[in-house]
DNA sequence: ATTAGCACTCATCTATTGAGAGTGCTAACG
DNA sequence: CGTTAGCACTCTCAATAGATGAGTGCTAAT
């Protein structure tokens, strides 16, 4: 993980230094000076011991020199620093969270377009680029199946679970089945599953089920191998991503190379699940800074992510990737909200 | 439409030059000047000659020069020529004919991932951005219609219709139904409906539906509205993107200004719809090129559609975007050849 | 320990220059 | 009269040089 080291390096001038620092080079994406430091915080210290402090900073590995005599940027280490020690997350205002309601208020009832406009809120508030990933179809609970036959050798299997998913699947049969069977096993596995998770089902109930269903002989086998077939895949459990052209207005994106590097990572869906799968469970949040991150194409980046519950248990996770020059405090206050309102918004439909 | 002139102003000889010059540029994306004509091009004329016609050609405004005394570059109107009077479809070889098929047959079955794959194909194989419209569900028609209760005041409706699309929907009701009532009504609606397009229905039978199930009378709003609602949304007409980072390596496209302004363009569903309404619906491709798309982020990009059939009616599109320096005869007879591939595996299944 | 002062460094900007590619024009040629 | 050779001209590109300015590191004074 992170690398969470004592900071014990660091004293308390260093510390409002390293904030002044990086506060500024956020909002300015310069190279800052000592000078500038002085001026605009009124630390009660000259450029010249500012210069020294930062000299220090820069031989302990916070900051980074760009070039020889030019004014100093957070390293990755500076940022973790930042972030793990002095960040006050910046609550968002009165006015923006009630147009975060707003906004959810209007998707509420269709889940695939919740999910997405919350990819798109976020990517809109932050101006960056915004990542949601759709509630784990693993984890969500079995409501309704129902067998539908199509013809004599196709049969639909409509599965309703929890968060108000309905997964569908055509699956091929070897032979044909009565209605009457069809029926029945219907009923039975409706019962049988109801309120139980995919994640379960998988993991213990097949064999039960088979064992249970042998009075049905020869139809056992089928109908296994039909559920099977119908969990086989990951299931809706999608991503959505938003704003990634945001990034391109970002100066540290001028360079088309990094921003190919950039967008060939964030197109990939599986690598993006990798990159949100560190998110923590709890109501907490997640930062990646740099280098931390797996792929090279990412070192420039920092993730915000966080998970969202339906019911009480973690179902996905959203996030927001940008310059690891972003305004940490805002963002990450952000992403929490917003991923509490999620939770609110699916435990409730 | 495209600007389809008589190209009068163009004479034998300048046509080859014409050729030649824009051969030469789509495979070497640097101006091109008389002397690499005259060297490369056996036209049994000196590079004097070449540059008075390439001047004449500048002037009926088929080429362009981007500073005096460089080479030249086509103009828009310079591919519109070479590609409604010169194109000569490079069709694709019999190994990479057979590399395709393969794909996908892999991908059979699912309707879903076989679209999508689609895309990735071309994508690959062109190196440039590609785009497919899922099949429209407006076009495709109705095979199964069923209702579940899901409880006393949902439904779910399921939609089964011909290219093996499941669509789902579920619909709230304002007052309950009973069990036997919405039998009735399923049974009803599979038997009126079976064979029909979701257009056909939606243009003209919701009145007739309505009427005829007035005698279930309190119900008949309500089983209308249920059919309007599960109608009313687009359905699962998706598109589908593959490769536009693949861009990003082309050189007209080193400046991040432009390529935020493409991506932009690309990112957003309702615009590549538009640029891809103008498919022509038989077998034939349609070439957008440069300024004659409607958004300017699109102006130094082309793009090569097709539509593909579904048992004969048109169903969706695919396409190509990328600079307008592409090599159409070799992209036109890819789309093309994919677009039929598309429409086989689509109507066999 | 802090600060003022000063020399030094380095990126950036602007001009200048030279080279190279390619054109347009003119005059000669068949 | 169409074609071609020759030549001056234009314009981009890359390299060079000087000026500018922000910012540092060091030293000596407070």
């Amino acid at each position: 993980m992170s690398s969470q080291r004592d900071f014990h390096d660091i004293d308390e001038r260093k510390k409002l230094i390293l904030r002044a620092v990086t506060d500024e080079y956020i909002s300015t994406a310069e190279p800052v000076g000592s000078r500038s430091i002085a001026r605009r915080y009124n630390l009660g210290i000259s450029p010249a011991t500012i210069r020294n402090e930062m000299a220090d900073l820069e031989e302990a590995g916070y900051l980074e020199q760009p070039h020889t005599s030019s004014g100093r940027i957070p390293s990755d280490k500076g940022y973790r620093f930042y972030v793990d020690v002095m960040l006050e997350p910046k609550e968002p205002s009165r006015s923006l969270k009630q147009r975060i309601l707003r906004e959810f208020i209007q998707r509420q009832g269709e889940i695939e377009a919740l999910i997405q406009h919350t990819a798109k809120i976020l990517a809109t508030l932050t101006n960056q680029a915004a990542l949601v990933i759709s509630p784990s179809f693993q984890e969500s609970t079995i409501q309704h199946i129902r067998l539908l036959p199509l013809d004599e050798m196709r049969l639909l299997v409509v599965l309703v679970t929890d968060p108000g998913f309905v997964n569908t699947r055509i699956v091929e049969l070897s032979r044909g089945i009565s209605g009457g069977d069809i029926e029945r096993i219907s009923g039975y596995l409706n019962g049988r599953l109801k309120g139980l998770t995919i994640r379960d089902l998988r993991a213990t109930l097949v064999n039960e089920i088979q064992s249970e269903l042998s009075r049905y002989r020869s139809l056992a086998e089928e109908a296994t191998s039909l559920l099977v077939q119908a969990l086989d895949d990951t299931g809706p459990e999608r991503i959505y991503r938003e704003g990634t052209v945001n990034m391109l207005g970002q100066p540290e994106f001028q360079d088309v190379k990094k921003v190919k590097g950039l967008l060939e990572v964030l197109e990939e869906d599986g690598l993006m699940f990798e990159a949100l799968s560190g998110t923590p469970p709890g109501r907490g949040t997640e930062v990646v800074i740099g280098h931390e991150n797996r792929h090279a194409g990412l070192y420039p980046c920092s993730i915000v992510s966080a998970s969202y519950e339906i019911k009480g248990r973690v179902s996905g996770a959203i996030g927001i990737i940008g310059p690891t020059r972003m305004d940490y405090s805002r963002i990450v206050a952000l992403v929490k909200y917003v991923s509490e309102c999620l939770s609110e918004f699916l435990s409730e439909a």
